[in-house]
DNA sequence: CTGTTAGCGCCTTCAG
DNA sequence: CTGAAGGCGCTAACAG
């Protein structure tokens, strides 16, 4: 291996002067730089990134934190679309994503562990907020930078967070359906501990009140993003003794199994029954019918919390812990309108 | 920081010796042993990872290369999945993932001469194959470990690789097309610069070849995942003059809008058209109608290519460079079948 | 503008 | 069974 060693004793230069010439420092002549430069080449000399991170006492590289592995949920292109907005930006500011594998929840603890004690990372992202996560705990104990996309279950001024406004985003949604005509709403959520879950169905019982619509608890439905999952919230609906004439689901994933349910009943979409749903994935818009649906902007989300984390890690000022990234509906097929 | 050193003076040993006792060195008493391990869990010691890292010239870690994410194959649920594989094994294995996260070709070279030349990494996954890479060529130059989930385009017998046996899949899924009656079946591939593409196509090729049935050229057709491309694929078919009466998918992402295309036109699956495709990823399942389509194991390929480049990087022997993971048919509901 | 010196935190001979 | 010393490759004062 060709180190900064052999750099010096080929140009007579001493180790620093390389040093400083990779940090492209300005006390060095530009004489100097080109030879250094030219010895590097021919040698193929890259400087280590390991000795460095040793002695600057940092990585660069940020852990990425999926749900564990164990879940389904993981299939949901939501998380390599964040994935995309954070890597685009910390390409440009060379930065690197370590991303944690775990299958259960113990797995993903340890792994995380590892990283932070092991300082093998500057700071975390979080791609998921739920009730009570052991892992956010953790990570505020040793008060280590990180930012987290969605909400914080807890502690909601001190975490520093990117996420949608998921209840205005339930309410809009809903409220468009009710402006069409729909009055018989019932929400279908996934995993009830999330917090995403837990706004958008308090968006969603938001527009129900405001528009004097009684809020029926038979009408909402938990699931998981499971096919048996989904069938069971279909045949829940369809045992109601007044059936919804409208749905509002939680992930345009569920969607797709809800869709595939109700045709399997003979119910169509938007004729007999209207639906929309949240993320906008590449999906949304291929399946028929085309999804009416909430774009929360995910690469946008990604982005967001990478520039956050950064800035953390480098010590900037944060203007706030919060940042939203705005929400619009992308108005398709899945809803009947009112004429 | 607390280090090895502090650890030392606090406990009267050395630090080589709390280094072996880290090791779980045989030639360390149990009694300092555990003197040791006490005062380290009362300083809250852990090991440095950079720093360990850096003497032992290696870091435990792979970079796992995606295809350059302004890709919009990168919402494949494929990619998670394989990564759900690969972290289950590194898990284990106390490995980690380095995400490659470039946006176009080049940043993602960029990042991968990063992780090679810098010594950031120890191997490489790569979780693609196209046609003349430039990361390949890079990689074998350098002479730097890496294994690749798909086939090689070139030098199959140098580069270490895990895939199916995607001509035989191919074959498999025509056949059985065929064994229901069907005899104009067209083909709609990916990019064409895929080899899983130029696979897949081989086996249809070669089922139609044996069952006697020409094949035509308009009948093959090579689209992208966008809708757009979906449509255009769709509509040439429906231009012919004699309509295929089933057709081969090469991904069950581009299924999803070629049905949502031929429903648009009034044309139903399987009842006017059959579809069959590859990958069995999670919708495949979910939607209707449900695919019929070869199950690749997706999450094996992940955990296979995983323990490849483990050995290859433990410098163990590798049994072979050519890793096939067996495939599947799930017989679905999307071909109509002969009476 | 450049060189010398120290040291980041850890592992590993080599001694004892 | 344990300690001392050196070094992994690089950066960062401090000198000059």
């Amino acid at each position: 291996m060709v180190t900064i060693k052999d750099i010096a004793k080929v140009t007579g230069f001493s180790p620093s002067t390389v040093s400083r010439v990779i940090a492209n420092n300005s006390r060095i002549s530009e004489e100097t730089k080109n030879k250094v430069r030219a010895a590097m080449d021919e040698l193929g000399y890259h400087p280590n990134l390991t000795a460095r991170n040793l002695v600057i006492q940092s990585t660069k590289t940020i852990g990425v934190i999926m749900p564990s592995s164990a879940d389904e949920s993981l299939q949901n292109p939501f998380f390599t679309e964040v994935l995309r907005g954070i890597g685009s930006y910390f390409h440009q500011k060379q930065f690197s994503i370590l991303l944690s594998s775990g299958q259960t929840e113990q797995e993903k603890f340890e792994e995380i562990e590892r990283m932070v004690l092991g300082k093998y990372v500057d700071g975390i992202i979080l791609l998921y907020s739920r009730l009570n996560d052991s892992v956010v705990d953790f990570l505020q104990e040793k008060n280590f930078p990180f930012v987290m996309v969605g909400k914080p279950s807890g502690d909601k001024d001190e975490i520093v967070h990117v996420d949608n406004d998921n209840v205005k985003a339930g309410k809009d949604i809903t409220t468009y359906l009710i402006e069409n005509g729909h009055r018989r709403i019932s929400f279908i959520g996934g995993a009830a501990d999330l917090v995403v879950t837990i706004d958008r169905q308090k968006g969603y019982e938001m527009a129900l009140k405001e528009a004097g619509i009684l809020i029926t608890k038979e009408y909402t439905i938990h699931t998981e993003f499971l096919k048996s999952g989904g069938r069971q919230a279909v045949e829940q609906i369809l045992g109601l003794e007044l059936k919804p004439d409208a749905v509002v689901v939680s992930d345009d994933l569920i969607s797709v199994g809800v869709i595939s349910m109700l045709e399997e009943y003979g119910i169509k979409v938007p004729e007999d029954i209207s639906l929309v749903s949240f993320n906008n994935i590449y999906f949304s818009e291929i399946i028929k019918p085309a999804l009416t649906t909430v774009d929360i902007q995910i690469y946008e989300l990604g982005v967001e919390s990478a520039k956050a984390i950064i800035q953390m890690c480098t010590n900037q000022k944060l203007s706030k812990k919060r940042i939203i990234i705005p929400h619009h509906i992308a108005y398709r097929d899945s809803v009947r309108l009112k004429k």
